[in-house]
RNA sequence: GCGCCGGUAGCUCAGCUGGUUAGAGCACACGCCUGAUAAGCGUGAGGUCGGCGGUUCGAGUCCGCCCCGGCGCACCA
């Protein structure tokens, strides 16, 4: 249906006439037009700056402790930064995370200290010393000058961080931080040790650990880094020697006709991509269940005959791949008849069997494995269990041993002579120079059967990306499956194990899936080798009998050395020249077996994740400001610390306290740029972030981390940030529109008690509720970007586009000191004042200004950051009848906008105040209305709501035969006519009420507004 | 290989325990206002909700399989 239109309702001339104009400048003045300072720009730039000294100037942050003081504590405790290199986007956005759940927490009334701290020893650090000494410690330079190096090296990265982690405006402790290198922060590390050897969990062993040999030093599980790599995979035939009286593989072979020949030519065929770990072969290992076939075939070229054996299932991979001819499966039997199965090594001449293990599988290789305990886990738990040498002929740098120490590694028999010069071509080889050596020398003597590239993931050291290596090395462990017998700690005789999972159950974990991966990590996590061969670290306080090398450790010379750690640093260990071994440990404080003996020191330090995951012993129960607060209730960091930080934080909590440093544990996921890689130095896509602050400011960055869903890879560039500040820049006009009608507002005069408002008003309030528990429900799950959502569509449609535009005529037109315009501004006001508080833990510089800019009732903090959560404020309620109320007038509005959009395209009318409106409605909306007001108070709103000058309501009407009316979109039963009023617009308020020159004084104005203006103009 | 998380408008994302025509912001188009003005308001266009199959009166939502992306674990010899 086309709605008809009377012509002669159409406007003549949209222009303003010349004598509309003076009218309109008489009364200017007399129309209370918004007025503010707060600037629509921020200059976050400037002004940033500026309040960060102002904070600091006036003790901002110590002034928020003291009004906690006493009040109940919740304590995000700081994961320790590497003091090393920028505090770059990904530090930056840890830090702000943290610095948002503290103002939160503080706010809602907690006592929230936050003290930051550093890991401040380790490898990179020492790394980088060495390197401006050319690479390695000069000899003559002292461990205690090189350490002091590292430390003014680290000292040197914590004062910058420290800066640039002030320039986002992140409020804390700063000037009493934690570092790892302080005296008490090392003493307290080797108090958790002493503990953990107090209980039993330390063990000094012989096992195969990951081995930088580019870093010279063991590596934890979390410092491996999974780096895709070209290796060698060969395929090699270890010669079958003999076989024992009753061995079933004998027995196969006799069977057969030519088993002289067979003897003769007999192999066991196995698979590496390590050929470096050949020289340290000592045995086969099968699988007992598996089928397995003994073939006869000739290679790709040549017609020797030769017979193998590898399990049945590879055959064809195999023979395809080395294009083996006239393959003839003689034997087909168990694993298991393997058993008594003897070979001899192919280069040196050693004797070895054929033994079981579970873990032979057929998915790769042969079938038969090529078993090294000195290089590798399962290779050594086999070996332990047959009793095999464990042979390791490796240096810590990854170099095959030279002359007599080799065979003594390797523990060749006397008689071997290296006629064929395997040794010679091995001696002081890198491992990986060794392969490609290794793989040659077994082509050209005719043991390798194979040999292809292939591409996979092998683990890396994190620092150096150099492959790593298993390496048996003797080195301290924390074992995971030891039972504390102290049934305070342990009453049901759990493993640490089950310690740590029942533990981890108890936290809750952000997000959740959380909990299934540290489950999953502790789980199959194997002992912890604590123990580095470095200097730049915390030394194991351990002694050896010069002599007899036995170890010298117990409660009693632990506590010695700790104390004097805690007094001295940690430098008495390698100052040789004051403290020497017999004044490190006098006899006193020696078991008694070693008293009068001469001892040497140990070199390892601890594995750098001991120290910070002891930051719950030297902080957290250390610091005077927290030791009451211990757990925590929050530890904040990358997800990456799942297998870091959280896991040994854990560990060591659970094994010295019993219980989780930690009851909630949140993580973020990485920092990524554009393209959705990893930000790294080396690839230039990440930023020092005080730059970042300088370019775009410290509240733009932190309204970005706020707004971005920070469990899924958070994408951090310029151009993402800025236009994010769309955003940022709404909820700033929206404010500045509130606090612009506030100019002649004093709350303690002006504001109107709560039911005294009027509807509309009360139901902004009713929605700004809703909005604080939105925000509050994502704050407290720590969702931010669903809280910042739910503000921003606060801001941006209900106040905005709906309540703000609703208001202006009360606002502007209305008389100061009218209740409706007080009504109004009592609203602003609460919006306002919320707003500010809301978005304090993330707009940390805007609101301060924000705050100076709001009216205040006396008493009231003089920063927001002191201020409360605003969920306590009673004022502000939810009415449901309210709220589906005005949802029904706005979708009415909805109504009229389309419409009133269409004549403006039409050029029939311009702004609203020109439309008339009538609504027809049918039966059932007619009762719907009328619960909502009596008739003439719905027209008299509607009118405010649709921002036109008039509406005529035609209630339970046969609506579709009306004249003129088009059925409404969305609305069910609304009919609507718009036209262009007819009246003449009133020269102050601008709008068509019908009533303009009523009161002769003011002939251009509306009754309302002569009346408003009375004499004043 | 196993597991987890995602795949909804050009972009960024909402869509709770399955239920009326799938929403918002940005961008875009077209307008209005010039009394939030380097602002504000309105309207519009734009989606086979990754694909296929199933359960159901009804599926973006539940189930199964598959494809794509991210991550974790294991990748061992």
């Amino acid at each position: 249906m086309t709605p008809t239109r009377a012509p002669e309702l159409r406007l003549r001339n949209l222009m303003t006439e010349p004598a509309e104009k003076a009218e309109k400048s008489r009364y200017k003045d007399t129309v209370l037009l918004p007025r503010t300072d707060f600037p629509m720009k921020a200059g976050l730039q400037q002004r940033e700056p500026e309040l960060q000294k102002h904070w600091a100037t006036t003790g901002l942050y110590e002034r928020i402790r003291a009004a906690r003081q006493g009040a109940k504590p919740w304590v995000l405790h700081d994961g320790p930064p590497y003091a090393n290199g920028d505090a770059h986007t990904g530090t930056g956005m840890n830090k702000t995370l943290k610095d948002m759940v503290v103002k939160f927490r503080t706010m809602q009334g907690f006592d929230s200290p936050y003290v930051p701290g550093w890991d401040c020893h380790g490898l990179p650090i020492e790394h980088n010393v060495l390197k401006d000494l050319g690479g390695k410690k000069p000899d003559a330079m002292t461990s205690v000058k090189l350490r002091e190096m590292c430390l003014d090296y680290a000292n040197g990265y914590v004062d910058k961080q420290r800066a640039q982690f002030k320039t986002l405006g992140v409020l804390g402790r700063w000037e009493q931080p934690y570092l790892t290198t302080s005296p008490v922060y090392e003493a307290n590390v080797l108090r958790v040790f002493s503990d953990l050897f107090a209980r039993g969990f330390i063990t000094r062993a012989k096992r195969p650990v990951h081995w930088s040999w580019a870093a010279q030093s063991a590596l934890a599980e979390a410092e491996l880094e999974y780096e895709d790599r070209t290796d060698p995979s060969v395929y090699v035939r270890f010669p079958v020697s003999s076989c024992g009286k009753d061995c079933k593989f004998r027995e196969h072979v006799e069977e057969l006709e030519n088993a002289g020949d067979i003897w003769d030519t007999l192999a066991l065929l196995i698979w590496t991509t390590t050929p470096w770990t050949l020289p340290a072969n000592v045995a086969v290992a099968a699988s007992q269940e598996a089928e397995y076939v003994l073939v006869s075939y000739q290679r790709a070229t040549g017609d020797k005959r030769e017979h193998m054996v590898l399990a049945g299932a590879l055959l064809k991979t195999v023979s395809d791949k080395a294009k083996l001819r006239d393959v003839k499966v003689l034997k087909t039997f168990a694993g298991i008849d393997l058993k008594g199965v003897g070979y001899n090594h192919p280069f040196l001449d050693a004797a070895c069997p054929v033994v079981f293990a579970e873990y032979v599988t057929l998915s790769d290789g042969t079938g038969l494995v090529h078993t090294a305990p000195g290089h590798g886990k399962e290779d050594f738990e086999t070996g332990k269990r047959e009793k095999l040498p464990v042979v390791c002929p490796i240096d810590e740098a990854g170099k095959f041993f030279t002359g007599e120490r080799l065979r003594k590694e390797l523990q060749l028999a006397p008689t071997f002579e290296d006629s064929r010069g395997w040794l010679a071509m091995l001696q002081g080889q890198n491992v990986l120079k060794a392969n490609p050596l290794i793989v040659e020398k077994l082509r050209a003597e005719g043991w390798l059967l194979h040999d292809e590239a292939v591409f996979h993931s092998y683990p890396h050291c994190w620092r150096t990306h150099q492959p790593v290596i298993f390496r048996v090395t003797e080195q301290w462990f924390v074992n995971v499956d030891h039972v504390d017998a102290d049934k305070t700690f342990n009453p049901e005789g759990k493993t640490l194990r089950k310690r740590l999972l029942d533990e981890i159950a108890r936290t809750q974990w952000f997000p959740a899936w959380g909990e299934k991966r540290i489950s999953a990590m502790i789980e199959n996590r194997p002992d912890w080798c604590i123990s580095r061969q470095r200097f730049w670290g915390i030394p194991i306080p351990a002694f050896a009998d010069a002599q007899s090398g036995d170890l010298c450790v117990d409660a009693s010379s632990l506590a010695h050395v700790v104390k004097l750690v805690e007094q001295h640093g940690s430098n008495v260990w390698y100052d040789d020249a004051n403290w020497p071994v017999e004044k490190l440990l006098p006899d006193e404080a020696r078991p008694k077996q070693f008293r009068g003996r001469k001892l040497v020191k140990m070199n390892d330090i601890f594995d750098v994740w001991f120290e910070s995951g002891a930051s719950h012993r030297s902080v957290m129960l250390a610091d005077a400001e927290l030791a009451d607060k211990f757990p925590a209730n929050m530890y904040l960091e990358g997800d990456d610390q799942h297998r870091g930080w959280f896991q040994v934080s854990l560990i060591l909590s659970v094994a010295t306290q019993g219980k989780s440093p930690f009851k909630q544990c949140l993580t973020s996921a990485f920092v990524v740029d554009e393209k959705g890689e990893k930000g790294s130095k080396s690839k230039g896509n990440i930023w020092a972030i005080d730059k970042g602050c300088a370019d775009l400011g410290a509240d733009l960055i932190r309204y970005y981390f706020a707004s971005v869903n920070t469990s899924e890879p958070i994408p951090v560039t310029y151009t993402l940030i800025q236009a994010a500040g769309e955003g940022y820049r709404k909820l700033r006009n929206t404010f500045r529109a509130l606090v612009g009608n506030l100019f002649d507002f004093d709350p303690a005069k002006d504001a109107v008690p709560y039911d005294k408002l009027l509807p509309l008003d009360r139901w902004a309030l009713s929605q700004a509720r809703h909005a604080i528990q939105a925000m509050t429900a994502g704050f407290d799950r720590y969702e931010f970007h669903t809280a910042m959502r739910a503000l921003g569509e606060f801001a941006n449609v209900t106040l905005s586009a709906q309540y703000v535009d609703v208001c202006k005529d009360r606002l502007y037109c209305e008389a100061a000191d009218s209740p409706t315009r007080r009504s109004a501004q009592t609203a602003y006001w609460f919006i306002a004042e919320a707003m500010t508080r809301l978005l304090a833990p993330v707009l940390v510089h805007s609101v301060e200004d924000m705050w100076r800019h709001v009216p205040h009732l006396a008493g009231a903090p003089d920063s927001p950051h002191l201020a409360q959560w605003p969920d306590a404020v009673v004022q502000c309620k939810v009415d449901a009848t309210l709220d589906a109320k005005y949802r029904l007038l706005f979708r009415i509005k909805g109504e009229s906008d389309r419409v009133l959009d269409r004549l403006r395209k039409e050029k029939v009318l311009g702004k609203g105040y020109d439309g008339a409106v009538s609504l027809a409605t049918d039966a059932a909306l007619a009762k719907d209305l009328a619960q909502l007001g009596s008739p003439e108070s719905l027209t008299t709103e509607l009118c405010e709501v649709l921002n036109v000058s008039a509406v005529a309501l035609k209630l339970d009407t046969n609506a579709a035969q009306l004249e003129g009316f088009e059925p409404a979109a969305d609305v069910k039963g609304l009919w609507l006519r718009v036209v262009t009023s007819a009246e003449t617009a009133c020269a102050r308020c601008y709008r068509r009420t019908g009533d303009v020159g009523s009161i002769s004084q003011h002939a251009s104005l509306c009754k309302r507004c002569a009346a408003v203006v009375g004499d004043r103009a």
